[in-house]
DNA sequence: CTGAAAGCGCTTACAG
DNA sequence: CTGAAAGCGCTTACAG
């Protein structure tokens, strides 16, 4: 910065003005600075400016799994907004969903003076955990709506099992099977519910849930235990990969989809479209997830900024009791082959 | 720190002693320091940190569509061995893969000055525009050999490719089709090039390969081309999605597979093994990719902590030429339904 | 083994 | 519109 000011001849500090579009500059000087920081192929030290603004200008992302497609994308999501935004993104992964390992990614993540941070955290318990511990920093919560009172983006899962469900019904089965995800997932939780209200709405019986872990795997064990339900004709499984797990142990049990049973699905995966058969499903938009929860994130510092500033805070220098932000994005259902009316018997 | 030195009842130099294992401090004095910033709940100010000591710590990835199962693979393993070595991992997603692009990831991870950069390079073109930059910082690349000379850390594909035909001629085929990746991918290239090595060897025909994007529906496309070719009993499709579009195709057109055509993908990705049928597959260890990478990485930055040493360097200050360092990781084949001997016709 | 001093490269009131 | 000065919180020779 010093070689820039000499080469344009003024002081570093008028090049710092340049450098944060400070109006207070001619242009003429300003031209004269930008051409030295071009010539000279100079840039700023962020640490430097980092020691004195106390921003580092980087967001952290803590998330769970992000070999899965739905955090894997959720992610994808918030780089680019963060990016676009010109924020840095520091990320871990957890190895596993407990509340230590929570308390290490934020420890790291404080370690670094990240700006803000958006947590994934797909479990009750770990909202809860998450929303005790103390946050130095503005935090959003993506999945996280535990009525915790942290501000949260998320799918509407609730509606998404509705949707599986009303279009089962409508196809003519008399009831629906269910699949769910973990039993602590929140969005696992959210999806039974929509589609228990929906049956009970209907006033068709509801049948004891199944529960996998997610995986193909655990989905195929599901399977076999749903081939020998006398009369079943509709399932409905939290998400694809587990559901196509259902259809391969159907299918070795000579129970095709969809003559003799309909399978659905959740997340549409890309794969989803070229399963056997293609595969009915929830689509839900992750990159818009990712999208907002930045846009939440950005406008929490904004605040945080806001109320720093020694203005008209209240005596007490408390905050207004606002609640906090919520941004629910609508899932849609997205019909192919797998699903289809009930075999007449 | 102050605060921690006044409690501690030392200096502030001394403090930074403890915090930097310095031996040179007397134990009861660092067990006071300890307990004095225990007690504060003290941390130490990193950008303060990296003023001084020129290193921010954090490591920078740039990857392309992380939400495919690979490179998201990949990068859970770079970030988990990074946050093991004590680095904060910086991630920049590549919208696509352009000069520009990789330009300008390159340029925002220069900003926040990352130590060092892993980058993965799947096309040809672009490894050679990485060779082509400046590169202010070590860098290592991942599935970028394109011989320009940077460290890399790839998988062998080739090797991959050849383990797939050779399986298949083994059942009995008299010889292998082949759905490639886009033509300007490394992996691509090499996946292609061990299926060509191999049929040649076995002096087996040589079809004209299709070739995909990767994505299902490509590979459905291929399939559908596929279906019209007389004497088809094999193909070796370059990836799972695109394999699990073929088998799609094939099925629409009433080829059976494995009964009439053996179909054999490639990642193993966890779908496959509940696919229908369960696909014959290439595993790759993409854990252990991101984990050499990150190895490589450091081993390169403390060598060049060890070269601007003022120590033991040639006349003109340049490091010797060692050979860039490659690491080749080797995949093996997991053979399941999908893939069996020829019908007798 | 410990402390006084300088300096890393910025930004930010404060003057002019 | 521009500059001289102080300071952000560390580390690192340099003394003692």
């Amino acid at each position: 910065m010093a070689d820039v000011a000499r080469l344009a001849g003024v002081s570093h500090q008028t090049v710092s003005r340049v450098l944060n579009d400070h109006p207070n500059v001619r242009q003429e000087t300003r031209e004269r600075v930008l051409a030295a920081i071009e010539g000279l192929g100079y840039r700023r030290n962020s640490s430097a400016r980092a020691l004195v603004t106390r921003q580092t200008n980087t967001l952290g992302v803590v998330a769970f799994d992000t070999t899965l497609y739905g955090p894997a994308s959720t992610l994808y999501g918030l780089e680019r907004a963060a990016r676009e935004a010109g924020y840095f993104v520091s990320i871990v992964s957890l190895r596993e969903l407990t509340r230590d390992d929570l308390a290490e990614a934020l420890d790291h993540l404080a370690r670094q003076q990240v700006d803000g941070l958006v947590v994934i955290v797909p479990q009750s318990a770990i909202a809860v955990a998450l929303a005790e511990m103390p946050q130095p920093v503005p935090v959003v919560t993506v999945e996280g709506d535990a009525g915790v009172g942290l501000p949260v983006v998320n799918v509407d899962q609730r509606k998404g099992g509705a949707l599986v469900t009303e279009h089962l019904l409508r196809l003519g089965h008399r009831t629906v099977w269910h699949v769910s995800g973990p039993p602590d997932w929140l969005e696992s939780q959210a999806r039974t519910q929509g589609w228990r209200e929906t049956l009970l709405a209907a006033g068709a019986p509801i049948p004891e849930p199944l529960s996998g872990d997610w995986s193909p795997r655990s989905g195929y064990r599901c399977g076999q235990l749903l081939a020998g339900v006398p009369d079943l004709t509709a399932v409905f499984v939290a998400n694809d990969q587990m559901a196509l797990g259902v259809v391969r142990a159907l299918d070795e049990a000579r129970i095709r989809v969809p003559d003799d049973v309909s399978v659905v699905g959740f997340d549409d995966v890309p794969e989803s479209e070229f399963f056997t058969p293609p595969m009915t499903t929830v689509a839900q938009d992750f990159s818009e997830v990712g999208r907002k929860a930045i846009e939440l994130l950005l406008d929490a510092l904004a605040d945080d900024r806001d109320h720093s500033a020694p203005a008209a805070e209240g005596a007490d220098g408390a905050y207004p009791a606002v609640p906090p932000a919520r941004i629910v994005v609508q899932p849609h259902l997205v019909v192919r082959r797998s699903s289809g009316p009930p075999r007449r018997s």
